[in-house]
Order: structure tokens, then C-alpha cells, then sequence
DNA sequence: GCCTATTTTTAGATAAGCCTAAAAATAGTT
DNA sequence: AACTATTTTTAGGCTTATCTAAAAATAGGC
């Protein structure tokens, strides 16, 4: 139906206007996210507003269709079931399952995605904690909060993250923090805002303020 | 590192080289397997011979060279490791792997595909019989008997299909017959040479000689 | 050896997606 | 309101993979 291409600028399309709401979408973020120049996404952007999958008046920004949401939360949906399946079934890591998924997401097959999602036991959450969209299109979306808000000697669960770079991944891999894992807020320092934590009751270590205000949690 | 459309063709020049050998393949019948015209056949004869993939002369059809044949059955493989995935964990139809894994094949990332042997634990066969090749290049080709070839009252086991196409396969879902089945030879009729069958001590059943030629069996 | 049917290649276009460089529009500052 | 820095668009090209139509090569019959 839509190419591989139209595919990942609707993507970032949507994801861009999820984070800054309710602005309209720059050519140049576009550009940045994508990897590509301004003058490629201003050529890309004609066609979908051809097709009618945004909304777009040059030199304003553009925003979306309810066609183009459609194709967007699509691709974000088959995007999120391949992760869950590169990391339960094939054992990548959380910090692998990206790039590989970026690829498998534009295959083209309705039956494939159904019965992926079924042979998965429909999943509600990808391996970073991102929730997957329904087949009818609708999100559920539960609100985490960030590590850092949170106060001495709470408990929380690790159900997220914000930053989803991969040295960020391979860090948490280090100290050994994934999703599921319960986190005591054992200290926190007032010099630097770094955090000590006691994870699952066993030994305490020490993150940085930069990687608390990345870590989303939610109540035990 | 090679692109979708190259190894459609090496994977394509490769099934042809197999089927007549060891006869050049020729520009049409390239042209024909990949459903495009044979201009667009030679345009591309031209960049994979530039490559070093295939050794061409003008109007003398082409072969593999080994950098060509590694990159072909490298698709291969991928290709009929997708269908174990597809039929055996997925729960599709033998009719319906083929088309999907079309796509499939063409995902770039060595480590996923070693994954997915592993989790299919090391098939040697797709859902049509075919033997899928190993990492290192390898086939292990075991030579099947067209049933056609059997003679009454013999007994022998459903191992491949000869034919392809979804139609011949779904006609095989109506007679019940996949891979697998234990076959005896009931009866060989010399008028149209079709053959009566009883399959897994069940019932008898008729097949048309059309049919008896495409069925690929082994010795129980 | 020549003629003809068939196959294959060349020539010239097209479409998608990308680029650089230049021009135009916008937004922020005075 | 005018100037300027930044953003965005346009203009013109490039690459990959296609196509149609015409030209060239080949193979087979006589
Ligand atoms: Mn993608
Ligand atoms: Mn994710
Ligand atoms: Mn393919
Ligand atoms: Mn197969």
C-alpha cells in the first residue's frame, strides 16, 4: 500500500508530534530525525499531502491526517510487535531490537502482523516499555513517571525509558537496571542529583541525575 | 549490502541454473520467473557482471560466479528459513508462506538470521520439502522420487512437491495430502495413469497423473 | 550461405527518492 | 519598519530500477 519510505516519514511525523504538542512538525526536525536533507523532506511532503496523508501549507509545518495517523500508528504497531519478538523469542538485547525492527516494520501483510501478534500472546508493551497499538488504532497509554521525581525511600518498578539510544541501553545493561526490576530510592544527593538505589533487595548502586531523569517507573 | 532487487535476480539466476544444467540462463527466462521485460533483465545483467556476480557475455546468457552463487544461496536460505517461521510458529498455510518470505528474505542483519535458526532449532527442510542451506554455503540435497515413478503397492512417505504454485498446493489441502503422510500405491489405473492411494491406513483417494508427477516421496 | 523468426541489446523515457546550491519566506531584533 | 539570521522551498542533477520501441545478433531451415 505505502511504500517503504512513506512509511518512515509518517513514523516520524507522528512521533514528532507527540513530543511537542500541539505545534505543527518542521521540515527540519523531519530532516534531523530522518537522517536526510530539508530540501528531500520538502519533496516527500508535497506527495503526502497529495495523497492526503498530512496537512501541510508551506513554510508552516504539517500535521497529520486522520488517514495519515492511521498509516503512522500502523507502522508504529507492526514496529513494536517485531521488537517484542526479536527480544522474547530470539534473544536480541533491548539495545539490538531497534535497527532490525526498523526493517521488518515495512513488511507488507496484514495476516502476518494478526497472527505475530497472537503467536506473542498480545503484547501491550514493547521491550523498551512503549505501548503497542491495538489493531483498531487506539493506544493505551499508562503514564511513568521519571525515576527522578520520585523521593527517598519510595518503591517503584522500572516499566520505561525516555532516551532510547543505544549507549543508553548498553549503560543500563551495565548496571544491570531492566524493565521489571524494583527500585528502593535509597538516597538521593543533594550535590549532584545523582540517586542511590537498592535493586530487587540486593546490592545498592549509584546513578547519575542524567540517567534518573531517563529511567520511567510506575507504582509497585 | 546487496540490494533487494540484486538478489531477486542472482536468487532467480540461480533456481534457473539448477533446473537446466549446465546450460546458460537466459535473458528471457529471467524475464519471465521475475515477471518484468528483458531490457530491464539486461540492464541489470550489466551491473551484476560489473560486480563480479555472474560472468556474462553479450547475447551468451549468463552463469554464477562463486561471489554470485554464495550471495544467491545466502537468499535462499533466508528465504526458506522465514517459511519454517511462518508455517511452523506462525501457523500459516504451506500456500501462503512463499509470498511473505518474498519479502522476508531481504532483511539485512546476519545476527537475526542466525537468531532465527537457532529458535527454529536448525531446520534442514522448508514446508515444501526443500532443503534449506546451512551458514557455510552447503546443501544437503536428498534425492526425492516423483510419486509417479512408484510402483503398486509400494509404500513410501509425502517428502516434496515438484510444482509450486499456491493453486497446486491448495488443490493438495483438499485432498488432505502434506507432507509427512504415509502413502501406499492402491492402484495404478493404465488408461489416464492416474493413481488410487491410501494414505495413513485411512481412506482411499484418487490422484490425476498431473498430480502423481508433482508429488515428491522417500522411502518409509 | 542466405533468409527469417526469435532473442537480446540499445536508445531514450519515466518515476521514486535523494542531493547541492540558490532563492524565497519567516521570525527575531532593533 | 527595516535588517538579519534561520528556515524552507525551488531549481537542476543524480542513481536505481523500470518501461517501450527500434536495432542488432543469433539460430535454424532450406
Ligand atoms: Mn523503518
Ligand atoms: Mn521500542
Ligand atoms: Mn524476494
Ligand atoms: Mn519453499
Amino acid at each position: 500500500m505505502y511504500s517503504f519510505t512513506e512509511e518512515n516519514y509518517l513514523k516520524t511525523i507522528y512521533h514528532l508530534s507527540q513530543q511537542k504538542h500541539p505545534e505543527s512538525v518542521t521540515t527540519n526536525a523531519i530532516a534531523e530525525l530522518l537522517q536526510t536533507k530539508a530540501a528531500s523532506v520538502t519533496d516527500m511532503l508535497k506527495k503526502l499531502s497529495d495523497k492526503k496523508l498530512i496537512s501541510y501549507v508551506k513554510y508552516q509545518g504539517v500535521n497529520l491526517t486522520e488517514k495519515g495517523r492511521k498509516v503512522a500508528i500502523g507502522t508504529v504497531r507492526k514496529h513494536r510487535l517485531w521488537e517484542v519478538f526479536l527480544f522474547d523469542k530470539l534473544k536480541f538485547g533491548w539495545d539490538e531490537v531497534h535497527e532490525v525492527a526498523e526493517q521488518l516494520e515495512h513488511i507488507q501483510s496484514d495476516n502476518l502482523i494478526e497472527k505475530l501478534d497472537a503467536f506473542l500472546n498480545y503484547p501491550t508493551v514493547d521491550p523498551h516499555g512503549d505501548p503497542i497499538p491495538r489493531k483498531d488504532g487506539t493506544i493505551k497509554n499508562q503514564k511513568l513517571t521519571p525515576l527522578v521525581e520520585c523521593k527517598k525511600n519510595t518503591q517503584v518498578v522500572m516499566s520505561g525509558v525516555k532516551e532510547h539510544s543505544v549507549s543508553f541501553l548498553q549503560h543500563l545493561n551495565k548496571m544491570e537496571l531492566s524493565l521489571g526490576k524494583k527500585i528502593k530510592i535509597h538516597e538521593v544527593h543533594e550535590f549532584d542529583r545523582s540517586m542511590v538505589l537498592m535493586v530487587d533487595k540486593g546490592t545498592k548502586i549509584l546513578v547519575s541525575n542524567e540517567v534518573a531523569k531517563n529511567i520511567l517507573v510506575s507504582e509497585v
